[in-house]
DNA sequence: CGACACCTTGAAGAGGTTCAAGAAATGTGG
DNA sequence: CCACATTTCTTGAACCTCTTCAAGGTGTCG
């Protein structure tokens, strides 16, 4: 095992409080609260910080780096449910039984708060924004996942990478970067995985873009020249209609 | 509104108990679990339980009926996210926003215990096992996200249909009904919705399923002859091979 | 009984996959 | 720091699955 315990965790003054905390706390219920990071833990880049079957004990707080979630299945299939960055709780899966279910894997070097979930537990029974905020968390993981679905179930490959661009865009803005430009962390195949495509679909999806001048792609870089266009194609309309 | 107070609730006697309450609970602590339950309400077979931006206030667990949730954008996609039958909760999506962002629509008659959220948050923090339920159940939902997500993003059409058909089956059995017959309450349009497939195409997969001896269809019922072909067909090998 | 919703089936077509080859980037060990 | 191996990405061509469009059949409900 990998557990690094850094000196004492102050949720109080992590830059990441408002992304994955409760706001509007008196200082005493603050203080509480920092008692549920019990560690920081360090992931390297293509290790992973929970697995399959895996004993289920914390969730866990991104403060730096990027994941994957993916399911994997004994006749070899691969589905990765989702990308998460810093400031978002993963782990949710292993409530239900236990044990996880998926694997969390770091694409890049990362850290985590662990929060062990019976000490969650334990402080939502006497803070009641704690409580109603775990609730909320696992509420916005489901409505996130109802949009997934909704990306599978009916969009063609144009709208899935649209979409998925918008996506990871917005949510690296809220984090103070840049709206136009990003880095991606994952390969064209997990990518592709994530949005029900094969890598190759991937691939040229992103050549359209770039020979339609919606993007520019180098590689895992990417700027974004025409967000309008991209939430055009995402509402199934063609761009320049 | 179309609310029914009926007598005085018992969650005690009720013989979906052990599909939507904590076991081994105390006899008082069942006492206080009593309370949750508000009211009972009939939903009508096309009306719905609540709708998409509606102000979300309960959870429901569902005693009899059969619903499908389905989320549409303002760009005419349409996306069944579920269906669900007794003993099942629904309205967790409504947690994140103090909204719900999906139609919940009962596809027979229907009725459901309506559980004001409130008063799940409060018990929750009085007894531990309520609490650790709650949890458990938004975690089975995240779960079985993660499944519908493998099927849209990497099943054919033979194996998602196979696939849906094994989950069906397998909840009703778990509900006492038989482990090979079924009766659909939705349309082929509804399970294409959810399978990512158009009603034509699950139409035909019907049919090839009928041709191969594995089920027989009579319209919505349907007799599966041949588990263990459905089961291969999902685990992605031809049957008989 | 007639209207309507739902289901089935065929034929043509589109979108995405598969297979293959090569280019570009990245990592590794000497 | 360079050469080589490996991984990742791009692009083309053929193919396949699912969709689209269309027509007709079946079942249901007022």
């Amino acid at each position: 095992m990998n557990i690094h315990q850094s000196f004492k965790v102050a949720c109080s003054n992590c830059n990441l409080r408002e992304l994955c905390m409760p706001m509007g706390l008196k200082p005493e219920e603050l203080d509480r609260i920092e008692e549920i990071v019990a560690v920081r833990r360090k992931v390297k880049r293509g290790s992973a910080l929970f697995s399959n079957g895996e004993k289920f004990t914390s969730l866990y707080a991104i403060r730096t780096g990027f994941f994957k979630t993916c399911i994997a299945t004994e006749d070899g299939r691969d589905q990765v449910t989702g990308f998460q960055m810093a400031g978002e709780i993963i782990g949710l899966d292993g409530i239900v039984n236990d044990h996880h279910t998926c694997d969390a894997v770091a694409l890049e070097d990362a850290e985590v708060c662990v929060m062990p979930f019976e000490r969650i537990e334990e402080i939502s029974r006497e803070i009641n924004a704690m409580q109603h905020h775990v609730h909320k968390i696992m509420s916005r993981e489901i409505v996130r996942e109802h949009g997934v679905m909704l990306l599978l179930g009916s969009m063609r490959a144009e709208e899935r990478l649209a979409a998925f661009l918008l996506n990871l865009v917005q949510r690296l803005h809220a984090r103070g970067f840049s709206q136009s430009e990003l880095i991606l962390r994952m390969t064209r195949e997990e990518i592709g995985s994530y949005l029900g495509l094969k890598l190759e679909t991937v691939s040229r999806t992103f050549s359209k873009f770039v020979e339609d001048g919606i993007v520019e792609v180098k590689q895992r870089h990417v700027r974004i020249l025409d967000t309008e266009a991209l939430k055009l194609i995402v509402n199934n309309q063609q761009p320049c209609q």
